[in-house]
DNA sequence: AGGCTAGTGACAGCGACTGACAGTTGACAA
DNA sequence: TTGTCAACTGTCAGTCGCTGTCACTAGCCT
């Protein structure tokens, strides 16, 4: 049972969050000032750092609950599956249910074009990429675990995420930055780009 | 022939990256200031913004040099080349005559402890991404052009360029924090991993 | 020698962020 | 119901990165 006080506290955190993505994914980040946040949302600027540590906290916050599914998707796999396998179905599985776990939220619509201004945005794609890093040192882990070697001596849990972060991330260019923005358009393309890893590795392309 | 007002300029400029990557690597990136690095020149802050667009660049100055010397060392690769092996043989030949190179700026033992820095430091290691994205996308285009195909309908360009560079970030990673801050040694790691990327993508690793 | 202009310093101002302090409001017990 | 405590908030002052402006100095060029 949630108490008033809590019910307020969520309410301003939801406002200040809601507000924030829709200034940025409208008007831009760099351009969205944080007491511009704050009066959209009529509290005091120094109110918002104590929900969110920054401006950057805020754009990413939706991000951060996805991402946090993932982690549990990949760990829940059954054991006997090739590392790719895990991570491609877990990834799959995070974006079949995106709809309902993002819209407790916000709009589901605001966290997809949320991803667009992150990739047009030079200090949320830095951020972005930062925040890739540490979750695949986790994935690295928790890969390493299953497969019962040592991440700190066998480089292959680490160079294994690493690809499939690479692939993942062309994947997202490639989504983002085109007409469809929907889930099902990452999913298709997330699953063609990851079969033709293999391939673009051994070169020759021209085919001539 | 250089004039004194060029070499005034070039004097400062030298003056203003050295006491900046002094600083950075001793004392941290955050702590200190841009007031700090142009006191220690004994120039006025606004000075330092007329050399340097931030904080930032002034830290990744060196880098660049050293990037830009590898995106020419792909170009010249010879076109019959496998494009991963183009890559590679790039990137080793540009570690091989690392030294004189950098020393034209500034020390090299200051160039190897910046990586160190960056790879500590949340905001410079979120830039260092950033700019690897921006590297690749142009590494993409060359390798596009060397094969014959089109960047933007074919995407094994973008997918071979992501897996290296994710295979660099793991080496550079395991470099950085390692006790052998070489370039000899970043050649090993680099050749050792970029063999190991096979077999780390087809799994059962523990040999059960 | 004298005009032109690149380079500089000094100053003011913006925006992100932080620390300190005081006022307000919900939670909980007497 | 009332009083106490703790949580939450607003206000204010200050730091730091960064930018625009303007006057001034010093190298360059005729």
């Amino acid at each position: 049972m949630e108490t008033l006080r809590e019910r307020k506290k969520r309410r301003t955190r939801e406002a200040l969050l809601r507000a924030a993505l829709e200034l940025f994914t409208t008007q831009g980040y760099e351009r969205t000032t944080v007491d511009e946040i704050a009066e959209a949302v009529d509290v005091s600027q120094r109110t918002f750092f104590r929900y969110f540590a920054g401006k950057e906290e805020a754009a990413f916050a939706v991000q951060t609950m996805t991402e946090d599914r993932f982690l549990a998707a990949v760990r829940a796999r059954p054991p006997h599956e090739a590392p790719m396998t895990a991570l491609r179905q877990a990834f799959l599985e995070g974006w079949d249910a995106i709809r309902e776990h993002v819209e407790e939220a916000v709009p589901v619509e605001l966290y997809l074009r949320m991803y667009r201004t992150i990739g047009s945005t030079p200090a949320l794609l830095a951020a972005h990429l930062r925040r890739s890093v540490a979750i695949e040192e986790t994935m690295a882990r928790v890969l390493a675990e299953r497969e019962g070697v040592d991440v700190d001596s066998d480089p292959r849990p680490r160079l294994a995420v690493a690809v499939f972060g690479g692939v993942m991330r062309v994947t997202e260019r490639q989504w983002s930055t085109g007409d469809d923005l929907s889930p099902e358009a990452i999913r298709a393309l997330t699953a063609s780009y990851l079969d033709q890893v293999g391939s673009a590795l051994t070169g020759n392309w021209g085919g001539d």
